[in-house]
DNA sequence: CGATTTTGACCTGCGC
DNA sequence: GCGCAGGTCAAAATCG
C-alpha cells in the first residue's frame, strides 16, 4: 500500500551527513559548527522545535529588526500568539520584484532581542497554538491589511483564519490560525495529533544536497533524524514520514516530511515537540545521521517493490531517493531560506493544506519556470535536482549580500551563523 | 556491531 | 459507540 506512495524516506535525509553509524565522516566534520558552538554558548534556547536556524542571523535579513511581521514565540508553551503586522510590508510584498526574501523579512520574532539573536527565516516557523480561539482571534491580521495585500499581488489571501501574503514571484508566507485543539497527550512527546503545537514549513522540494559526488556540503540540519514510521495520507498520494530526533536519546523532537499533496514540489515539514537537549556540537552526536544514500541493494528492492508506483512518486529509485534525502532537512537549512518557504499552520483537518504551498509560486513570474528542475513532469526532475542543490547556498550567499562588501557587522553575524561556513561564494 | 530504514501491526484521537 | 485515519511501535532488513 504504502509502497505505492512514493518514500518520504527519501525526502528526508535527517542531519545531511552522511550516513547513520555514528561515524562522522571527513564531509561531517567539515562542517562542524564551529559557529554553532558559539551560539550555543550565548545561552540560545534550544525550544525551537529542532530548528538549528532559529536561532542564527538570516544572512539574508539584515534589517529585520525594525520589521513589523512578528511572532511572539511561544515554543515551549501551549499558548502561542502569533501577531502580523502585514500592511507595513505590503511594499515589499506587493512591490518587490522578484525577491526571494520576501517571506524572509517577513516573519519576525516580535521580541527584538529574539531578532537579533542569531536567527533567519527557518525560526519563523509558525508554531500552532492548542489554544484555538486565541490562536484565531490573535493572528493580527487585520482584513485591511489582509486586502492591501491581496489586492496587491495577484493572489493571496484567504479566509478569515488564513493568511496568505505573495510575493509578486516566489514568495509566500500563509498562515493558518485554524483552530487547534489542546488535549493531554498520552504522556509526554508522544503522540496526540492536534493536541501539540506544531511548527509547518512548507518549502520547496528541491535538491539533494547529499548527493553530491563531493559530499555533503551544505547544511541540513543540526539535529539527527530517526525514521520511525512512514504511512500513506489520505488524499494525498504522497506518504508522511515521521522522524524523531536521534541526537539525544529521550529526546521529544519530532517532525513529519510529506510532500505536498497539491504540489510535489513543496514538502511541508510539521516539527513537533521540541529538543531537550542542545545542538549537537559535533557531528559525532549526530548519531543517527541518517544515512546518505540508499544502498544497491536497498533501492533495488525497494524499487521493485514498489516498481508500480508512478514515476512521479516514485521516489525510490536511487536518483530521486537521493534527490530526496535530507530534503526536509537541508530544504530547511537551504531551501527554503532562499525559495521562500512558506510558513503556515497545519490543521490537521484540512483538506488541501498545501494549497498555500501552489501560492508560493507564481507560475506565470515566478522561479519555477526557470527551475525546470521542480518539475515533477520532467523526466529530469530528480537528476536535475542536483543542480539545483548548488543554487540555494549560491543564493543564500550572494555576492551582493555578503562577499561584495562585508561589513564588521555582518562578519559578526555570519560569526554566529552556521551558513557563515558556507560562504561559497568565496570559497567556490 | 551499532546505527538506520522499512513496514505491518497496533493504539488512539476524532468525526459522525 | 463505531469506524476511519493518523501516529507510534517494534521486528526485520540493511549498511558501512
Amino acid at each position: 500500500m504504502e509502497k505505492d506512495r512514493g518514500d518520504l524516506a527519501d525526502i528526508v535525509r535527517a542531519s545531511g551527513g552522511g550516513r547513520g553509524g555514528g561515524g562522522a565522516s571527513n564531509e561531517e566534520n567539515k562542517w562542524e559548527p564551529l559557529g554553532f558552538e558559539s551560539v550555543i554558548g550565548q545561552d540560545v534556547p534550544i525550544d525551537n522545535f529542532g530548528d538549528p536556524f532559529s536561532n542564527m542571523q538570516d544572512p539574508l535579513m539584515p534589517d529585520i529588526d525594525q520589521e513589523t511581521w512578528s511572532f511572539m514565540d511561544g515554543t515551549s508553551s501551549s499558548s502561542t500568539v502569533v501577531k502580523m503586522n502585514i500592511e507595513d510590508r505590503k511594499g515589499d510584498i506587493s512591490t518587490s520584484g522578484r525577491s526571494n526574501m520576501v517571506m524572509g523579512k517577513s516573519i519576525f520574532d516580535e521580541d527584538h532581542d529574539q531578532m537579533r539573536r542569531p536567527c533567519n527565516i527557518f525560526s519563523k516557523m509558525l508554531q500552532i497554538s492548542p489554544n484555538s480561539n486565541m490562536s484565531t482571534t490573535t493572528l493580527g491580521v487585520l482584513p485591511r491589511e489582509t486586502n492591501k495585500i491581496s489586492s496587491s499581488s495577484s493572489s493571496s489571501l484567504v479566509g478569515n483564519d488564513r493568511v496568505g501574503v505573495k510575493a509578486n514571484s516566489s514568495t509566500v508566507c500563509s498562515v493558518e490560525s485554524r483552530a487547534m485543539q489542546i488535549s493531554s497527550p498520552r504522556n509526554p512527546a508522544i503522540k496526540r495529533r492536534k493536541s501539540q503545537a506544531k511548527k509547518v514549513v512548507c518549502i520547496p522540494a528541491p535538491a539533494a544536497v547529499n548527493s553530491r559526488p563531493t559530499g555533503e556540503v551544505v547544511p541540513s540540519d543540526l539535529w539527527a533524524w530517526r525514521k520511525y514510521g512512514q504511512k500513506p495520507i489520505k488524499g494525498s498520494p504522497y506518504p508522511r514520514g515521521y522522524y524523531r530526533c536521534s541526537s539525544s536519546k529521550g529526546c521529544s523532537a519530532r517532525k513529519q516530511v510529506e510532500r505536498s499533496r497539491t504540489d510535489p514540489n513543496m514538502l511541508v515539514i510539521t516539527y513537533t515537540s521540541e529538543h531537550n537537549h542542545p545542538w549537537p556540537t559535533q557531528r559525532n552526536a549526530l548519531a543517527g545521521s541518517t544515512r546518505s544514500q540508499p544502498t544497491k541493494s536497498n533501492a533495488n528492492s525497494k524499487i521493485s517493490s514498489s516498481s508500480q508506483v508512478p514515476k512521479l512518486t516514485n521516489l525510490k529509485e536511487e536518483p530521486e531517493n537521493k534527490a530526496n534525502d535530507s530534503l526536509a532537512n537541508s530544504a530547511i537549512a537551504g531551501q527554503s531560506l532562499i525559495m521562500s518557504s512558506s510558513i503556515k499552520e497545519e490543521p490537521d483537518d484540512i483538506p488541501k493544506p498545501i494549497d498555500i504551498c501552489n501560492d508560493l509560486f507564481d507560475h506565470q513570474h515566478g522561479y519555477i519556470p526557470e527551475a525546470p528542475y521542480l518539475n515533477p513532469s520532467s523526466d529530469d526532475f530528480f537528476t536535475n535536482l542536483e543542480e539545483f542543490e548548488a543554487d540555494p547556498l549560491h543564493l543564500l550567499f550572494d555576492p551582493q549580500g555578503f562577499t561584495s562588501e562585508k561589513s564588521e557587522e555582518e562578519r559578526k553575524t555570519k560569526a554566529l551563523d552556521p551558513f557563515s561556513l558556507f560562504d561559497w561564494t568565496s570559497n567556490s
